[in-house]
RNA sequence: CGGGGCGUAGCACAGCCUGGUAGUGCGCUCGGUUUGGGACCGAGAGGCCGCAAGUUCGAAUCUUGCCGCCCCGACCA
């Protein structure tokens, strides 16, 4: 077996489908451009969305389930929501198969071409809006509030395992407001949710924003987002929140009565993220050694590994060890005691490792002597011998330092590559070098397509939070009011 | 859709130019020695060499056609 992985420095798309590969996360599937994902990768997708699922629902969501399929003429009806869309759909043309009358297998059953061809959704807001048709009449009706997990499926051209699947899975939120000034802050509230997690669970730094109106949502009046560096310097935009005006309300004919017994569109939201999450959890820490996760989204946070000569050193250790994991596992650590036999203690911290579980307890026979326990951290691959007594507290507390110090080291490499930048030609030698750019844009849209073709960066986001400074265009010296965020993206 | 590359054991690949018994490493099975950072030795099992046609006494190897996959572009809320 290969032991080593491709080194992160040395070829980064290499060393980042080894990492999927070996930490046993995902892999390509028989169909073309869509992905499986294994167990352990699951695990901790499931992890994400038990967390997501309990921040929607602490902001009053609900989850409910819509259809896969959406009819051709649902997607037609929001015009340019429909445009942007179009390119990427699968479409379901017929409901029957035959056997081949020529010969051996089946063929599509020309008698059983569908009137009407389903998508398969790219996105839920059609068929959605057209369930709220039925939904909403009062003011009293809403705000509604529904989430949906769920697969869509967009037709990529090239794919990559979690950053850009033909298929993948993820929520969308739909709600639907009385006011404008309510959709708006709901769009604001769901971004806020999403970073809280992106920053609290998952331990990357994000940059809080609005897209351009070249880069908005199809169909959106304004596209909020979250961007995440990753350690090659390119940008990951990591979730998105639109406020959608009334564009939906209006066309799929949804009404309501106000409070003043006047009839109105409601105004609406929707927000997303994806298992693209997955993709940024792993550029966002690993290392040449593997995957690093951040405790709060590790399948095992603690892995006990025996290291022993003989059964009767084994047994010895395992019967020291049960108390020890009885009180993790109490503690509400999820723990691991791996004493398979049929692999050598080295092959498992290597295997751990690989894996990103942050902290590894190991025992031996010196250590039943000493009242000891060998203690190594995942994230900065440090050893230390600790006292088993009071182990348990150690390792609760690790865990949160763990957590924490992940997070910091995120930032700050964030801060290093977040660069301000003034002239033109600065521009265009920085963003070789990668990293977020910070600079000056005159606001349209021809600016931004020309920095686009000659440098392939994009604005990541207007930042909510950059302060009012003004300044001239980098690209055609215009006056600008203030930064804005320029990146190469994934 | 354009440009390039590759299909040989579960995985990664060599062999092809110059046709002649199907190879290597990892993994797997068995035995022994090992065991505090991916152990070592020995013995084994495992193949329609992508599919089809052609050339030839003989094809993994040469020719043609087909199929599939990967990479680089175009595309990507």
């Amino acid at each position: 077996m290969s032991k080593g992985l491709p080194k992160r420095s040395e070829n980064y798309s290499e060393w980042y489908n080894e990492i999927v590969k070996r930490a046993d996360l995902a892999e390509n599937s028989a169909v073309r451009g869509c992905m499986v994902i294994k167990p352990y990768g699951f695990a901790i997708w499931e992890k994400m969305q038990r967390a997501l699922d309990d921040m929607f629902k602490a902001t009053g969501h609900q989850n409910a389930y819509f259809p896969l399929f959406v009819p051709k003429s649902f997607l037609e009806k929001e015009e340019e929501h429909a445009e942007g869309f179009a390119k990427e759909c699968a479409v379901v043309t017929h409901y029957r198969l035959k056997a081949n009358p020529d010969g051996k297998g089946l063929i599509v059953d020309p008698n059983a071409k569908l009137e009407e061809e389903l998508i398969i959704r790219p996105t839920s807001e059609t068929i959605i809006w057209n369930t709220y048709k039925n939904w909403i009449q009062s003011w009293r009706d809403l705000p509604l509030l529904i989430n949906q997990w769920c697969n869509v499926v967009r037709w990529e051209m090239r794919t990559r395992l979690f950053l850009r699947t033909a298929e993948f899975l993820w929520q969308e939120g739909h709600t639907a407001h009385a006011t404008k000034q309510e959709a708006i802050e709901e769009t604001e509230r769901m971004l806020g949710v999403y970073a809280t997690f992106v920053e609290e669970w998952m331990g990357v730094p994000v940059l809080q924003g609005a897209k351009t109106p070249n880069e908005r949502f199809a169909g959106a009046e304004d596209t909020l987002c979250i961007e995440a560096l990753m350690q090659d310097g390119k940008a990951l935009q990591a979730g998105t929140s639109h406020f959608l005006g009334q564009n939906f309300g209006k066309s799929f004919d949804v009404k309501f009565v106000n409070k003043e017994n006047q009839l109105e569109h409601p105004w609406a939201t929707s927000w997303g993220v994806s298992t693209r999450l997955m993709g940024a959890l792993i550029m966002a820490h690993s290392d040449d050694q593997g995957l690093v996760l951040p405790p709060k989204l590790a399948p095992i946070q603690v892995v006990i590994i025996p290291i022993y000569k003989t059964p009767k050193d084994l047994a010895t250790i395992s019967e020291k060890v049960n108390p020890i994991f009885e009180e993790l596992k109490a503690a509400g650590i999820s723990v691991k005691y791996d004493d398979a036999e049929h692999q050598r203690s080295g092959w498992k911290f290597a295997e751990y490792e690989l894996r990103g579980v942050p902290i590894r307890l190991g025992l031996g026979m010196r250590d039943l002597e000493s009242g000891t326990v060998e203690v190594a951290r995942r994230d900065t691959l440090s050893k230390e011998s600790r006292p088993l007594e009071g182990i348990t507290a150690y390792v609760k507390t690790l865990l949160d330092e763990i957590q924490a110090n992940i997070y910091q080291k995120a930032l700050a490499f964030r801060e290093e590559n977040t660069h301000l930048i003034d002239t033109w030609d600065d521009f265009k030698s920085q963003i070789e070098k990668g990293g977020f750019i910070m600079a000056h844009w005159d606001g349209t849209s021809e600016t931004e397509e020309k920095i686009k073709e000659e440098t392939k960066a994009t604005i990541r986001c207007i930042p909510f939070n950059s302060t009012e400074e003004a300044g001239k265009c980098i690209y055609s010296g215009k006056e600008s009011p203030k930064r804005v965020v320029f990146a190469r993206a994934y």
